[in-house]
This record gives structure tokens, sequence and C-alpha cells, in this order.
DNA sequence: GTTCCACGGATCGTTAACAGTAGACAAGAT
DNA sequence: ATCTTGTCTACTGTTAACGATCCGTGGAAC
């Protein structure tokens, strides 16, 4: 995440893609709210175009729903989507652990293992939780490298990004616990064995979907309830920055 | 001007996609061929805003290469990409399958159940094999249907797509065995067995591996080399319709 | 004959402008 | 008072045009 932000050798889309996720999961945009396409547009210095490509590219992640006239709003996980969502992430991550089993060289061990320890040594000296969670990404990230399989890479990657999401407000709470897991897992692969591998990921999966369940933030909302709602400025006076939607980054 | 330009409810990039997509089926736009926006646009009838949207949706979907400054390009599938695609298919169906034998209801078992009477009747009809491949869609959709999982559901449906691609040429040869193995599969779910489903849907997924594989239609072509050469036409003799790449539809 | 440089064409990435529609508010009819 | 209707704004979907970049080609120098 260092600077890159002058030079652009990478396609715009591809930063506002990041930028957007970013923003979502530091719940400047929380669920409910509305993308405006121009206005991120005149947020992130662009045009309306990548920003476009952007958003369609987090309504196909399970980020946003794109209402066919209407707009890009932030979803609110219902109780049966984050089931859903564990559940899937638990048939990935457990068949990426056996393959990986199967299949990681001593690099990839000692590569699962340094994560482990930089992240506990990170925990340790109370680095913020937001770089925890980047830990957590780039683990199962290794873990889906090692499976040498670049489409379940592709979907764990989702899983993944959508998991940092879900836990931003608590990973400290379950760091701990989950890093052990981690552990656990690495050290069942780097040794060969699939079928241990694979159960302690989907122990770990498991254990994380109740601790977030526990935690009862997840809402039995509907999906359609929450609209925009005018702040009352009907006609002639417009002011200028009407906080109809939270805005995006001061 | 080409039909189609009536009322358009739905998007208009969803038309391009769709279309893109049954064009690369039928391989009329074949492997290594450079798909160029604006001619694309023309030959669709529309602009070039929708069709780089349809090939952004293509390319993260796996079925053509989005070079930076250079464009679109099929895939030709590597022998490696296969065998992962199997892999990963057979992750995914099998554990829909599992799922789907633990929820199904009747009425989805009367559904998987006469989706493969009409299968079987329309192939001893003898009707076109892109049919049959639709059926093969309708089928493997509908299994995640019953797993009751829209994140597997989506996973499914963009592996059940490149199937049918992959499948294209050689469903005839071997749609017999295929709907005998579906028709197992779907009593399995009907009748409530998650486990001997799960076995028989991954038997069904290797069978179908293996029938691919033995047609050797795979090249082992690295991931490069394939780049667009003109038909050796350079100087000035620009006939107006120089075939440097497959036209889309005539 | 071979290598290097410069020009030209083609194509992508991006931006700005146009038209059509969905939702909301206000006035009028029942 | 409630429902209907007219209008108005804001936003999306789409189109057209601009600038930047890369590939290929041709000529000149060695």
């Amino acid at each position: 995440m260092s600077g890159a932000d002058h030079i652009h050798a990478l396609p715009l889309r591809e930063h506002v893609y990041e930028r957007l996720q970013e923003l979502l999961i530091a719940r400047t945009l929380g669920p409910g709210d509305h993308l405006v396409e121009e206005r991120l547009a005149a947020e992130l210095g662009v045009s309306r175009g990548p920003v476009r490509e952007a958003l369609q590219r987090l309504h196909r992640d399970g980020w946003i729903t794109l209402r066919p006239r209407q707009g890009a709003f932030v979803n609110q996980p219902t109780r049966q989507q984050v089931e859903e969502f564990f559940e899937a992430r638990e048939v990935v991550e457990r068949s990426a652990a056996e393959l990986a089993a199967q299949r990681c060289t001593p690099e990839d061990a000692a590569a699962l293992l340094g994560i482990c320890d930089e992240a506990d040594a990170d925990w340790a000296r109370g680095v913020p939780a937001q770089q925890m969670a980047g830990h957590t990404a780039r683990f199962h990230r290794t873990v889906m490298l090692c499976a040498r399989n670049h489409l379940l890479l592709e979907f764990g990657e989702q899983l993944s990004q959508r998991s940092r999401w879900f836990f931003a407000p608590l990973v400290s709470s379950i760091a701990p616990r989950a890093w052990a897991e981690h552990r656990e897992v690495a050290e069942l692969i780097a040794a060969g064995r699939p079928g241990e591998a694979a159960a302690a990921m989907r122990l770990h999966v498991e254990q994380s979907r109740d601790s977030y369940l526990d935690t009862q933030l997840v809402e039995d909302t509907p999906p359609e309830p929450v609209a925009f709602r005018r702040t009352r400025a009907p006609s002639g006076s417009r002011a200028g920055d009407a906080p109809r939607a939270r805005r995006a980054r001061a």
C-alpha cells in the first residue's frame, strides 16, 4: 500500500476499486449508503468511467447492490447471507488446505510459518487491528497459493476480502485464537498431512463463524428498507453539501 | 440497426456479455483472436462503453485476457488451466451436491428429475448439441439452487459456462454417459443421501475430465506465444476487410 | 547485409456531454 | 383527509470525442 499515487502504470479502475474497498472496510461507507457515481468520481479525482467499472466489480464481488436504474447501495449483510458466506468459505478453504498439504514446497512451508511468526510478533507489539487483518488476508492467500489452483485462489480472494469487511470491527477480540488456529493449519500443511490440515481449517472457519454470530453484529433486516431520504431541501435551497449519504472521505 | 433495437428493459452490457459468450462458445471467436472494442461495438450496434464493461466481466470470468495497453485476447486453455478448472469444479460441485441432498424439497427433486427426463427425451429426438449443452448447464445450476447458497451458485455458474465452452466440440460424444451420471446424482439428491450424492457428483466430474483430456483437444502452449499475426499483408494492400482476426458474426 | 532510429497507424484509457427514466414533492380532485 | 395527477430534480445508461501509448514499417547509417 505504498505510494503509487502519481504515475498510474496500473489501470485506473484498479485504484478506484481498491480505494473503495478501503472505504468500505473502514466503514466510511456504511451499509445502506447510496454510492453516487459522480460524487465518487469527484472525490477520487477521476471521471465516471473508471468508477462505473469499479462499482460493477464491487457488485459482482458482493460488496454492493446495483439496482437497474437506481444506482449502487452498500450491502447490509443479512444473517442468511452471512451463513452462506461462511459455508462457502468453509468449502473453499478446506479444499485449499487439503491441496496445499499435498503440494506445498519447503519454501511454501517457510512462508506460511513466517507469516504466523510475523503476525504473532506484530500482535505482541500491539500494532493496529487493520494490520492484523492484513496478515490474516495474506495467510489465507498464501495457503491458496500453495494449493496451486488459480480458480480456487480467486474465489478465496473474494471471500477473504469480504471476511475482512465483516470482521473489521472485531479483529482485536479474536486475533489470539485465530492465530493459534492459523499456526496449527500451517504446521499441518507444512507436515504434508492433507486430511488433518483440511480438518483444522474447517474448524478454524467454524470457530470464526461462531465468533462472528455471537457478537450479534448481523441484523435480519431485509435487503430493501434503507432508502435514501432527502434532507428536506426540496426547492431552491441547494445546500451545497447536503449529506444525504455519508460523505466519502473528508 | 440490426434488429434488437426495440425496448431494452435490461441493461445493455448484459446483452453484449451474453452475445459474446455465445460467439465464444460457438468458436466464432476462437483462441488467440484479438477482440477490438470498436469493431465489436459496431458489430453489435452499440458503443464502446457497454462493450468495455462486458469485456472486463469476461476477463474476470476467465474467458479472455486483458493486456494493459493492448486489448482483449481470447484465452487458449493450457493443460494446466484445464486441470485446475476440473479441480475447482470438483470442489464446488461436490459440496453443492452434498448440501443439495440435505436441503432439497420435493419440488426441487421433481425439477431435477424433470430436467433429466427432458434431456433424455431431447437426446432421443436428436436435438442439436448446443441444446443438450443448455440442458447440462440447467441441471448443474439447479443442483446448486437446491444447495441454497448464492455464493456457491455464482461460483458454479462461472464454472458451468466455461465448461460449456470447453465441451462445445464434443458434447455429442459424451452426452449419454453424462446424462446417466446426472440422473444418478439427481436420484441420490432426491433421496436425501448427501454422502452418496457428493461421491456421485465427484465421479461425474472426474469422468468428464478424463473424457476431455482423452480427446487431446488441449494444447500445452505456454500462455504467451499466441500473438496476433497479420495475414502477411503489410504494405499498401489494405483489403478493406483484412481478416487479421476472425470477424465476429458474418 | 545488418542494425538503429524515426515516422505513421491503430487501439486503448479517459474524459466530457446527451437523453431517458425513477422517485419525490406539491397542488388539485374526490 | 386521502388519493390522484403533474411537474421537477437527480441520477443512471449511453454515446461521442480527445489524448497517450504501443506495434509495425520504412529508410538511413554503419
